[in-house]
DNA sequence: TCAAGCGTATTGAATGATAAATAGCAGCTA
DNA sequence: TAGCTGCTATTTATCATTCAATACGCTTGA
């Protein structure tokens, strides 16, 4: 029988131990899972239960189940893996080189052109918050600490300043990356003051309305990391 | 007693149903909904089927679900809106100009940057779906079909071109981005012409394996589109 | 060989009962 | 009065059981 852990209520519990499996790829993506009532013993919890945690893995895209068919697995392009959850279940292991580039791939993508609404669009508490949170990451930075929490409001605080609703949700996405960085990039990053100049830069841009440049302040900060990854990449021989 | 509608089994809908009463404002942020009892007396099901769908909404990010508490709204900022469930039931209504300029706004971020992955990184059969879906565009416009459905190909194809998880990811929301927009861009885009050939630039510079230059005509392509919608948001004032 | 029909496995849905959690109140103490 | 403690009522959480609907695959009959 499968230990589930301690937190939340039992659903939400078999929810994120089945959900681990599935990203994991613990089950084959052709054949069915076990049957609910399988799944009960091997968890030791009531049809409901079980059914309860199979109704969530479905909202999120991950599953289907239908009568005397059993529970499928999606393929996998499916998969809402813009949802926090899945994001976590399936970066829990090792991320791969790969997993990593595809990340930067995307924040290349959204984190210039959120600067550049930002730029044009934000509400002056927003871009405060942009201010404080680089404020932050050179009192870390000073002090000789831990400089990702600030790193990570900073990136979002962004996201918050486009006033766009999508963009404000990819906040998990680039949480999520971001952490997931932190091994490989803190690696070359030895220089902290430099890469705090680089976010300056961007937030001079933002305050002073200059969308253009804020957009290539944004690039060009993600490229880095970007190129780094894809130099490694190449030196690996993988993909 | 609120009527269901036939498809689908009971939770599936009792979670559409409440799902768009939710995403539509039909309940206020701040009070709780009614407790799992009094939803059952008004959609007239059991309480199994109510606390399914409360389930699977949860799983969406759309509501929170504790003893004592009862059923509460979450804030709108952590809903998965990227989820197409989510995105049907808040487009179901009249789309405003506002919601329309924010998935451009999205879109102008995605997929330019997909056209350039995609001119570095995909494999023919990706590019050969391209050009399919453009040749689709040109028959329905020599017929004078609906060139909606090519249309929607073609752009999706290229995020699959991009080889990237999380740009594929992005096709129900270019999908539903593009669905909407319909009702509007059509009164514009009178030459059918003209747009073909700006699809078809793309196309050349993706087969070409010419990044930058797919990048940018994307780039136009949607911002032509964005532009206007700028221009009409000014015209009306609102915003 | 094939088609129709049936049995059976599996999920869907309802019901009732009990357990656990917690918001809010009452009362107690300093 | 302020703040803490414990009680209680309300609401969700979990379980067990039952019946219904569905669809797969076997059997049967032509």
């Amino acid at each position: 029988m499968a230990v589930l852990e301690r937190n939340n209520n039992l659903s939400q519990r078999m929810t994120q131990q089945l959900g681990r499996a599935i990203v994991c790829g613990e089950y084959s993506q052709n054949e069915s899972l076990p049957t609910e009532a399988e799944l009960c013993e091997q968890f030791g919890v009531s049809r409901t239960a079980v059914r309860e945690a199979v109704k969530m893995l479905s909202a999120k895209g991950l599953i289907s189940s239908r009568p005397r068919q059993g529970i499928r697995i999606m393929p996998e392009e499916d998969w809402n893996i813009f949802d926090s959850d899945l994001l976590r279940w399936s970066l829990e292991g090792n991320p791969s080189l790969k997993v990593l580039k595809e990340f930067l791939q995307m924040r290349i993508a959204i984190e210039p052109e959120a600067a550049a609404l930002a730029a044009r669009f934000a509400r002056p508490e927003r871009i405060q918050a942009i201010g404080d949170a680089l404020e932050r990451m050179r009192l870390a930075a000073e002090g000789d600490e831990d400089g990702l929490e600030p790193d990570i409001d900073f990136h979002i605080s962004i996201l918050y300043a486009s006033e766009n609703r999508f963009y404000i949700r990819m906040r998990d996405f680039t949480r999520t990356a971001l952490n997931v960085s932190i091994s490989h990039t803190n690696v070359i990053k030895g220089n902290p003051d430099g890469v705090i100049d680089d976010h300056a830069k961007v937030y001079q841009a933002i305050a002073s309305g200059n969308a253009e440049r804020a957009k290539n302040a944004m690039f060009l900060l993600i490229d880095e990391a970007l190129g780094f990854i894809e130099h490694e990449l190449d030196r690996i021989g993988e993909m």
